[in-house]
DNA sequence: TCCAATTATGTGCGCTGCGCACATATAGTC
DNA sequence: GACTATATGTGCGCAGCGCACATAATTGGA
């Protein structure tokens, strides 16, 4: 029963990854964690390469590459950090307009998939998905790494405890 | 609410990807959509390079350098199809192998995220999954491509015709 | 005070996964 | 028998990412 249950999940997490990397394509043509970086930079406040790497859950070149990727695109700012070494990142105005797309995006695909459900049966699933997402982190990177593509403007009453909001983690 | 309950969704959906993609990295060291092809042949009767094209929703080159990798692998074989022109794709001994490893993998990896609900709220989580599945595919090619992941020998109640299971689609 | 270890970023290089344009062989159609 | 459609395979390049390495700045002792 627990196995048939997983299978289950495993389809529509399958089905919510897919639409997830669709949007993505359309919005900002590019994959991988490159759109959850441009969520993630546009949460904090000036994070620095190497925050973002281990939210992201990359290699250091990979993470540099990417943030290359973004300021290629014109939607991320390489900005001086707190130290001489570190640097602070910070999206572009044009990279603000790309995240709020990606976000609508996202959670437009995805609640097309929540339509057979009706109002009832939507606040059920929303109780179980809370208490599942309780569950899952085990510290703040592993947090911040499950929301990484999160909007943090719709998702009231988290489940995952704020200090991501504040970019502080990691 | 609604856009709360599709961000919930969004990070479980992400948190399901991956894991799944762990557990293919683990097993058979294959990212994209191979792992995927790995269970489709093994789900059909001998399908084509076209076939599985299609239910992957992959180009046709990407496709044949696929199987390129999973036959330099060890997993596959490309046997003569009906057709002079066409081939019929079978999975070696050490294929299945990986595919019931790969699969044993993802339920018990997607299983353990389900702990938090007891009995009864796994009952009603599949039910409402179960429910959410049977809206999303409009055609038998997005049935396979939706269940392009799925075990079979779990999936009782599939809410998804069972055209897949005989490989007779696309 | 100066040198070693640590921290933070960036580069050279190669590999995997994938798509576009193209080539080739077989099957059906007029 | 020529023409189109179908099915597979190749040349080529690009995106995304990791390993090994290089460089600059900070920290912590001896």
């Amino acid at each position: 029963m627990l196995d048939r249950t997983a299978n289950l999940l495993g389809a529509v997490g399958l089905a919510v990854a897919d639409r997830i990397e669709k949007v993505a394509l359309e919005v900002m043509s590019r994959a991988g964690e490159t759109p959850a970086a441009l969520v993630v930079i546009g949460s904090g406040t000036g994070p620095s390469n190497d925050q973002l790497k281990r939210i992201l859950n990359l290699s250091h070149p990979g993470t540099v590459r990417l943030v290359d990727r973004l300021e290629a695109d014109g939607l991320v700012e390489r900005r001086g950090g707190k130290d001489k070494r570190s640097i602070a990142l910070f999206l572009t105005e044009q990279g603000h307009a790309a995240r709020d797309k990606l976000l609508a995006g996202r959670i437009a695909a995805i609640g097309s998939l929540l339509n057979p459900l009706d109002d009832h049966e939507q606040e059920a699933f929303a109780s179980l998905l809370h208490k599942l997402l309780a569950g899952i982190p085990e510290d703040d990177l592993e947090r911040c790494h499950l929301c990484r593509l999160c909007d943090n403007g719709v998702c009231v009453d988290c489940p995952i405890p704020a200090d991501f909001r504040e970019g502080s983690a990691a």
